[in-house]
DNA sequence: ACAAGAAATGAACCTGGGTTCATTAATTTC
DNA sequence: GAAATTAATGAACCCAGGTTCATTTCTTGT
């Protein structure tokens, strides 16, 4: 034998993916997912077209992952804060508030993943996100319901019903080149809706405060 | 000249079109829009593929079309409720349920419909309709606030997050094989959810009248 | 330096399905 | 029934863009 994989290529290695998964990122953050073919992403990663498949065996799983990993972070913020302490339902407002203004921020990126139409694969890693965000919120309600905190209520189906309100909440201002000047109006008005549907009385434009806390 | 489209031609095209478009949504409806091939479409309503270009200029013209024919009943019915009469938060309630047990039991088709990813043009075509619903929506807010019947709130925030509200909480339901039992408790939850957070005081699941008299 | 792998390359290949278009079949008028 | 015009046909075309793979370039151990 005369090759061995060495510290040093393993790194290089590790570096290419990153950059191919970086460039990705960057393609589809201000082109949308039409921008991302695999030549374009190779070129802006400072490699060739098939070396790509040398670090995903398909288009669809490099997007797939983009994905997942993007949000990733989303929802681990969002759960970090679910399973703090406190009443569940001050948890939940501030999950909910923290997604909002995340994802406000993210901007074109958010929206892509979030939103655009893409291929079947992308739409099930898609509906696999939504599916986690609607668990976790969906046991924040059957937390505060069984603290007597929540009028009763199906966990499940307002799981999905806070997901689908936030998201679609997003939808108009993501799409359109807004000022983000209003973005915190926006926030508050999803974030108050969603807590008004669970049935709060209104302490709802109350403070987040340990929402900074998660960075 | 010699030849002129006689009464009995111009009504034989129009078939040919009614037909395409049956049968494309035939084949949406059993199969999403994976299985409407422009070829299958034809062949299905008895023509040749070729033909089917004599009617629609693009696949993307015929599901447009098809898309926003099947959604206009459910817009007009939903239309319809609002501009009925009594309080707009009753036209609200009603409204929304009358949309929400309409969809579930569309099945196949709204999912396909609503919800399965497909091309931008369709998608484009998609998000009007959501549009025109978060407007009626909105609008129906915008109402029962100025009615000190609800707390104040953006109506335009209010009438999208009612929307991505219904339609994700439809979606489960809508996307797996279910059995229809629970649909009611389904529409129930979708409903209620809805209504709490527009902020009324829980005559929630109260009459809902006049949903029957529109067909 | 050389052999033995491994990694990178990028042009050629492939494919599914929408679209076209030269040809054929139907209509209508005279 | 012949001419004129329109409708229908369906096999061939096209094309974007993902994938492949024979070739080249690098790395490593001796």
């Amino acid at each position: 034998m005369a090759y061995r994989r060495t510290a040093q290529v393993e790194t290089r290695l590790a570096d290419n993916r990153a950059r191919i998964l970086r460039a990705a990122r960057t393609l589809v953050s201000d082109g949308g997912f039409r921008q991302a073919q695999v030549a374009a992403v190779a070129a802006a990663a400072g490699l060739a077209t098939g070396s790509v498949y040398r670090y995903f065996p398909s288009k669809a799983h490099l997007m797939v992952e983009l994905l997942r990993s993007t949000c990733a972070r989303e929802i681990e913020v969002v759960q970090a804060i679910a399973s703090g302490g406190g009443p569940a339902r001050d948890r939940l407002a501030d999950a909910l508030r923290a997604f909002v203004e995340r994802a406000l921020k993210g901007d074109r990126l958010a929206y892509a993943i979030v939103a655009e139409p893409a291929s079947a694969e992308i739409e099930d890693a898609r509906q696999e996100i939504k599916r986690a965000l609607a668990l976790i919120f969906g046991g924040l309600v059957a937390e505060a319901v069984a603290a007597s905190d929540m009028p009763d209520q199906d966990p499940n189906i307002a799981g999905a019903c806070i997901v689908g309100a936030m998201l679609e909440g997003l939808m108009g201002p993501l799409a359109r080149d807004r000022a983000a000047e209003d973005d915190e109006a926006v926030a508050t008005g999803i974030v108050a809706f969603c807590l008004r549907a669970l049935g709060q009385e209104q302490n709802a434009k109350g403070e987040h405060a340990h929402v900074r806390a998660v960075r």
